[in-house]
DNA sequence: GCTTGACCCTCACGCGACGTGAGGCCCTAC
DNA sequence: GTAGGGCCTCACGTCGCGTGAGGGTCAAGC
């Protein structure tokens, strides 16, 4: 039943070299050896691999899916929502890339002699003039404008970490007032948890009140999260679910369900 | 006139380290420098920067682009089909990605509870058993097939290159020709012809033996063409466009154009 | 004239996900 | 017993930059 690496590599279509690096970074270590030292998978084995390559196609580094699969459980609903904005941004880049090159290969069958110059014209994405106005009348010729012009590069490679960073402190900052004794229904707790929802409706997707207080009954009710909340502090989950309903009373929330 | 580095990132919306890196590999040389050696780009230098992005967003290699944008005669036209079927691939395959997720959302925002492996039932892009039937009965389990499933992992990567040295080849043969003092008229310039026609076919696009003659057409038309199969040897794309339409002729060829 | 601070330069190492040998053990088969 | 294929572990290479370190340049304000 076990299968060695060239068989897995075959199936899977990837790799030895692959197999091994996946093992050393302890992402698909194989469940067993054989006398000589070899790699032995299980089915066990082949059905995680199945899984590292389904989020590797969604774009996560190897580092993130190791803490993904280790994790039960990891926020699997606002990763995956973001990662869809990600494909359908980059399926609409896809798609235009594709018209350019079109337009291009049109050009070139009917006229033969068109000359690069003009083949950029049809993929006009990248006229100086128009970048500065667009930028100016984004933010202004102002020092903020310049500021900002040279973050936002930075801004993209680390998106994903400041956006889990922003939460993970909103959570630890509910944390230390349950460490303190305030109660939930606190207006410094309501606070927090509005500025939760608040974060999740710009960095996620909008979540009314009534939605938010639902998120906190899963956040007890499945035990995925229970415990990896209850991680950050003993009995945060709790403090989440009644600081939640407790924020979606004080916004006048209908007693509409998560979703 | 002249751009720093800076201005040049921020209208490129890239970094000034990639600008360097570009400077670096030859890319894109500033034109000019100041007394003090600060890059300064002029607008032709930003043209060039556009064409670089643009290949750059179709997914090709820096050292390759370099070689595109400084040999004009580059066959563009093979390129851009043969980067076009790329582009679509990946486009459909971000679609499936997409439908994907949108599978596991919904399953995650009704159910709540939905472990993992049925996530990926809606994937079901790696059963095994599967692939392993799928793969014998294109190959049959048979030498041919362990080859092949250890080579083409390593065809990806190496497309390209495979498929130039191939044109380049016949390219060649068709020079070595020339250069005996062979007729392109001759069965041997002929057979040469089909089998560049028959290459096109593989490769990149259905090139009717009419089709055929017009690129032979073009290539002494357009200088750019010209220049760079004479490279090869002088008269080389005289050669070519005569034994392509004398094959056209033998092939049963109407007075079509190309395209 | 001097400092301050934004901007520029050139090394040069780091990263992520492997590719690609090198050198050597294992295992079956003739 | 030796030839071959498969497996192992280093360990360095690749690509497109990111990210300092260490230091010169330049316009503005004191």
């Amino acid at each position: 039943m076990a299968l060695t690496v060239s068989q897995v590599a075959r199936l899977a279509k990837i790799s030895i070299r692959a197999l091994h690096h996946y093992d050393e970074l302890g992402l698909l270590c194989p469940s067993d050896r054989s006398e000589a030292g070899y790699r032995l998978y299980s089915q066990a084995d082949l059905q995680k691999l199945q899984q590292v390559l389904f989020f590797k196609e969604l774009g996560f580094p190897l580092e993130d899916i190791r803490r993904i699969l280790g994790d039960p459980t990891f926020d699997l609903r606002t990763a995956l929502r973001m990662q869809r904005q990600l494909l359908t941004e980059r399926a609409a880049r896809l798609d235009a890339l594709v018209h350019a090159v079109d337009t291009a290969l049109d050009a070139l069958e009917k006229g033969t002699h068109v000359d690069k110059e003009a083949m950029f014209e049809a993929f006009g994405d990248f006229d100086p003039s128009k970048y500065e106005e667009e930028a100016k009348q984004r933010w202004g010729d102002t020092e903020a404008y310049k500021e900002s012009a040279r973050r936002t590069a930075r801004y993209k490679k680390e998106d994903w970490k400041r956006i889990k960073e922003e939460g993970d402190a909103l959570f630890q900052a509910l944390a230390d007032l349950l460490a303190a004794g305030t109660s939930a229904a606190s207006a410094s707790a309501m606070d927090l948890a509005e500025a939760h929802r608040q974060y999740l409706g710009k960095w996620f997707y909008a979540c009314p009140p009534a939605m938010h207080r639902g998120l906190g009954e899963m956040y007890v009710a499945d035990t995925r999260f229970t415990e990896n909340i209850d991680k950050v502090r003993p009995g945060l989950s709790l403090f989440l679910r009644d600081s939640f309903a407790a924020n979606a009373e004080r916004q006048g929330a209908a007693d509409a369900p998560c979703g």
